[in-house]
DNA sequence: CACCCTCGATAAGCAGAGCTGATGCCGGCC
DNA sequence: GGCCGGCATCAGCTCTGCTTATCGAGGGTG
């Protein structure tokens, strides 16, 4: 007899759902997919039949309530399966690299670099949250990502598999000011202040403005320059020619020619940095991650 | 044409591979999903010419070191498979309901406690990690977990779904010791004075011994009684009347009759809970999250 | 040492899952 | 009101994925 269980809710039928979801539209996702029309019409079909309920009105083409709910599972799960795949296939053909090291620009904070061997580490900057992926896939065995958080919270992060966080240091955060701005003299600066003044957007290098919203509860910040590479020289440069203030941690915003760093003391919010790790790290990559968390019980 | 995209990495093989990896048999796996073995043959045979790698070695049958990298992701991949879908079809089901809090027994702090509205919030305590996998399946709005962790370092706990974590509370750590026992005195004590000691282990209600091994840098703990239950009481109570020791938050630990609350001062680890929740929390959940992470500072 | 017995791989066959193309039907739009 | 764009439905065809049957290789046993 054929297997009892249907097992539906195949990636196959998710990966069509998201897809109509998102174009809004059955014909426009079977052109993307390769599919005819009619395959698509039965995939979601199948969808609903499965889980008992409507996903998408029809003309127009909108999720529903469940649909809503689906899509936020099925986005990740299909963003891991995919990392999965990619991570095993890479082992499958792995020709025993050294140690990679994927880091966000600003999570190099001077207690990082000291713990760093002297050689055999490949350092790999990407964008923040391309770390996640990248120690998930193998691309890299440990990553460094940083941000603002609260001072006891952890960072959000996507999460794309089974990783380990810990954190590995916490600095105040500084407003990154020119010289020649009135606020240039002060010795402490709050958020609510700064609401009216504009700042570089600078989503990969810097802390992106959408963290800044949260943090100061919502009110929406002018965006000056955008910036989308990752080096903090040009956006430390940038915020000193005066096209926007910039949040930094301390580290990465004092001894800038042109600009000064003012810590920001309201909302309490510090820079923290979380190394990133899969399971249980082995060899070379266990030890670097013994050196840098260790350095935790000191800093305080 | 048909579909030019295979899209292996089917969620059946998966299933199947954990399945035959779990029980170090192909025959035996096969009789457990009611399949025939030959069918098993072919579904391992599938994946691994998908990955282009051997996953398992035969006769043995164990996983090779890309077979044991599948697994890490494979579990917790079916895992959140079945969680979206539990959560789509109750959703779909969805009865309007009150607002559900699903606790771990330790989680329930005084500041927790004084935070709960008077009336219309179900309370539910739950083993700690069955609570992400409730508020992932939508069985309960909110959820709160606790454990021990390194100051500032976030709990660990299983992802099963997009889940957002944020503390809100941090205790000391103390050690629940019988009044008549030898270290009922002190008044501070390490977690190494402690490696001889009998310890209940609690996994549900209390602290599971595996964190304190974790602690502790991989010392064993000799288990005293095992207690499966989630009652904080009868967890006390065995403490007091000998049957061994157990770690619990401070709150939770004093003023227990027959034993006394000894802070635990090394390690430097503290007792953190977190709530968790999904995505935006709505209406009453909304409310209630935010009364509880208010207590701690700023956030949305 | 020969035998057997278990367990996994392979072959062949068959039912149905799932795709295509054609057509039906409904709502928006001029 | 008729046209048109777009989703649903139907019939038919393939090819996937299961089954049964058989083979081959180890490992334990008399």
């Amino acid at each position: 007899m054929p297997a009892g269980h249907p097992v539906r809710m195949d990636p196959h039928l998710l990966r069509t759902y998201v897809t109509v979801a998102r174009l809004a539209s059955f014909s426009e996702a079977a052109r993307e997919l390769g599919y005819t029309q009619s395959a698509v019409s039965q995939h979601i079909a199948a969808l609903e039949q499965d889980l008992g309920a409507p996903l998408l009105t029809r003309r127009p083409v909108t999720p529903t309530a469940a649909g809503e709910r689906l899509l936020e599972h099925a986005a990740p799960l299909l963003l891991r399966l995919d990392a999965a795949r990619a991570d095993v296939v890479r082992m499958a053909a792995a020709p025993e690299r050294g140690l990679t090291l994927a880091t966000a620009p600003t999570a190099l904070a001077p207690c990082v670099l000291a713990a760093l061997p002297r050689a055999g580490v490949t350092l790999r900057v990407l964008a923040r949250d391309e770390i996640p992926a990248a120690v998930a896939t193998g691309t890299a065995d440990l990553g460094l990502v940083d941000g603002i958080a609260a001072p006891n919270d952890p960072l959000r992060m996507p999460d794309v598999a089974p990783l380990t966080t810990h954190g590995v240091a916490e600095e105040p955060v500084c407003v990154l000011v020119p010289d020649t701005h009135p606020l240039a003299g002060r010795s402490a600066l709050r958020l609510g202040d700064l609401a009216a003044a504009r700042w570089l957007d600078a989503p990969d290098a810097g802390v992106p403005l959408s963290r800044l919203r949260a943090a100061n509860g919502g009110g929406a910040f002018r965006p000056a320059l955008r910036y989308d590479g990752t080096d903090v020289r040009v956006l430390t440069a940038l915020a000193a020619a005066g096209h926007g203030l910039t949040l930094l941690p301390r580290s990465a915003a004092t001894g800038v020619p042109g600009a000064v760093a003012v810590p920001l003391t309201e909302p309490r919010v510090v820079h923290r940095t979380e190394l990133v790790y899969r399971g249980a790290p082995r060899g070379a990559a266990a030890r670097l991650a013994g050196r840098l968390v260790e350095r935790e019980g000191q800093r305080e």
